[in-house]
This record gives structure tokens, sequence and C-alpha cells, in this order.
DNA sequence: TTGTAATCTGAGCATATACTCGGAAAAACT
DNA sequence: AGTTTTTCCGAGTATATGCTCAGATTACAA
């Protein structure tokens, strides 16, 4: 039994589109894999309907990409540039505020609408992507998260006086994004999500103050 | 675009094997499949390399099953048996226990190993199969885990005199379960691993006590 | 205008995978 | 022993998918 490619696939782009031409292409070729992961998971994708759904032939998409890994792997430092922005936008909102549990909530908020957003091409990403992650965008998102977690954290240690363990840290981020994740994705219909959303910033609170 | 085949896939066998030679044949076909799965992730099993690895004919493969995601079904009902049975008996422990602290400790020190011993398995069943949530085994394992937790809650709730908000016992399960997932599969090395259940079973019991 | 680079095309080949089917072999039954 | 049921076999067909390549088309620059 062979070693299967994606373990071993390539997630750069062959050559960045330089003409509005292109551009234009190859952001087709994104929005159909999208699409596609969206409607029909990632056992629907495949360079043949990335093509067929963008518009374009066949060639064009080897022209840039040098396969659906790379597509997909595009995909996500779109989804992660949006992300970090949005984050990085909330972040400096809370600084403004005094209370720790409104400013928690902000955050998880910003974080649940977002995830909301995309919660279709979150699923299959999260659930169906074997090699996501290995992808560059995510390892990123990792540690993007938790340096806006520290420092926004320092903040707060020198406003309140709050000191956490790291491996009490480490399961905060754990816990908070495996609520998060169930919630946008998994969750029983008749749930009210935003008094959800309040607890779990209160119980994060008292976990901080408490530690 | 067509919709998926595993959108609408079967997951009950064909037929149940009666005699001891394809017993023998159908275990053997679970465990190649098991052995695919963590080798070579989802994208590695076809019908064709469970027979292979599984030294039958592919003939004998459609035998008893109509495809592949009723072998990855029947796998998982196994593990959910294994589960089951030993959650039963670590459940029986915390009863004679008097320490909240103590039997959160042991839940969570049974939950973990579990899942240790079979971490390569896991992480290909939950983050590349399709189709996990909608299987039968996995929907009945999420039935006992709340129940577990819902009579482990009400013995405790009599000698310690807690209630719990069913929101706050949502979070409580989804948050460790996501703590768990990342402990066992994406933890980063160097990390006492056992502390860190320490803390959580610390933290979940302030979390209920304090509820 | 003319040449060069960039872009696009899609038929077509190689391979992989799902699944069938006619029949052989083994076990169980009477 | 004879009959029936169960089990197993694996070549073979249909389809899907990955990917190439020779050449057409378009943009841009000298």
């Amino acid at each position: 039994m062979r070693t299967e490619k994606w373990q071993a696939a390539d997630f750069k782009m062959k050559k960045e589109p330089r003409q509005a031409r292109s551009k234009a292409s190859v952001a087709a070729m994104v929005g159909a894999c999208a699409r596609i992961l969206e409607r029909h998971g990632y056992t629907g994708l495949s360079t043949n309907a990335i093509a067929e759904v963008a518009g374009v032939s066949i060639g064009s998409v080897y022209e840039y990409f040098p396969g659906k890994e790379a597509v997909v792997a595009r995909l996500t430092e779109e989804l992660l540039s949006e992300t970090t922005s949005l984050l990085q936008n909330r972040l400096d909102l809370t600084d403004n505020r005094n209370d720790l549990h409104v400013a928690m909530r902000n955050f998880l908020g910003a974080l649940y609408s977002l995830m909301r957003r995309h919660r279709k091409l979150l699923r299959v990403l999260v659930f169906q992507v074997p090699y996501l992650h290995r992808l560059p965008a995510t390892r990123q998102l990792q540690k993007e998260l938790q340096e806006v977690l520290q420092t926004g954290l320092q903040k707060t240690r020198q406003q309140y006086r709050v000191n956490v363990h790291p491996y009490s840290l480490y399961l905060m981020a754990t816990s908070t994004a495996g609520s998060l994740l169930h919630l946008v994705l998994m969750a029983p219909s008749g749930m009210d999500q935003e008094a959800v959303l309040d607890i779990l910033a209160s119980k994060l609170t008292a976990w901080l103050i408490q530690d």
C-alpha cells in the first residue's frame, strides 16, 4: 500500500497570478472550492469539479495549483486573514473596557459570530480535510490565538492581578474551542446560544480570578 | 454535480456471518479497516484495500457489507461497546468514593486512557470520516455519555447539594470533550498530561460546586 | 506594429475505485 | 451419500479522478 498523496502534499501555489484576468481566475477557483466543499464535502472536491464550477478549464487550474490540496490551503489562508483582522479589532475593543466579564463575553461573541458565518465551510474543514492541522494557515491561527490570549491576559493581570498556570491557560483555550465548535456545528436545536455564551464567559472569568 | 454517495450511505451489513469461518472473515475485514485507517487515513480506505489487507477477495467484502461506510460503522460499533463497558466500570468505582474531586479525576482518567489507547484511529475517525456524526454508534455514545453524567450528577447532588443549569452541564460536557481530544490528539510535547488532568478535574469540581 | 510573456483550452491518457456475476469450494443438514 | 446453504473467489466492467501537453488566445511592452 503506497503512501497517500496528501501526506506529502504541496500546499504552495505553482505561481502567483500577475494580470487582472488571472487573478480573477484564481479567485474563481478558490470560490468554487469553497462552494464545492460546502455542498458536497471534501469527497466531492476534485480538480475537475473546481474547474467546472469556476468556469475555467482544467488546464488553468494546474497552471496555478499543483493539486486540490493547494486550493484548499489558499482558501484557508483567506479565512485566516479575515479571522485575524476581526480578532484584532475585537481585542482593541476589550482594551477600553474595565469589566473582565464583559471583555470575555465580547471576545467569545466575536469568535462565535465569525464561526457561525462560515459554519458550513468550517464543518467540512474541521471534520473532513485530512491535512487541516498541517496547513500553514492553521498553524498560524493557533499561534495568533495564543498571542491574543497572552497579551490580553497580561493586560488583565495588571488590572486584576490574576495569575494563570500555563496548563490552566491551555485548558481554557482548548475547552473554549471545544464548546464553541460544538455550539456552532453540533448544538441541539432550541438552545439559546447567546445565553450559553453568557454562562461560558462567566465560568471563564471565574476560572481566571479563582486561579 | 451529483449528491455524494456517503450522504445517503447504508451503514447496515447485508447479512450477519453465520458460520465460524465467515465470522473470522468479517472480523478480518473490520481489523483491516482499522489498520488502513490508522496507516493511510480515510483517503486510503477502499473496499479493494480492505479485501487485500484482510486476506479475502473483494467479492467476500460485498457479501457482507454494502460498501466501506458500513465497515467503518461496524468498526465504530466495536469501539463503542468497549467504551461503554469501561465507562460503566469506572462509574461504579466512583460510587464508592466520597470525594467529588477524586471521582471526577477517576472519570477523566478512564476516558483519557481509553482515548489514548485508540489515538491513531480516533484521530482519523474524528477528523476525516465525513459521516461520523451520522453513525448510529456515535449517536448512541453521546446519549450514553449524557446518561452517565446525569446519573452521576444526581448522586452527587444528593451528597453535595449541588445544582447545575442545563446549559452549564452542556458546557461542561463540550469543553471537557474539547480538552481531552486536544490533549490526546494535538497536545504539544513536553506536557505533563496527568497534571493537566488534575487541573481539569479541579476546575470542573469548582464549576460544579460554584454553580 | 511586432515580439514576448502570460494565460487559457480541453481532448486524452493513466490510474484508481466501486461493484457485479458466474461459478467453485466448503460446511451443514437429512 | 446426497442435497442445500453458506461462503468464497477474482476477472472484468463502468466510472471517476489526476494530470499532461501542444497549441490557441490575450495582454503588454518596445
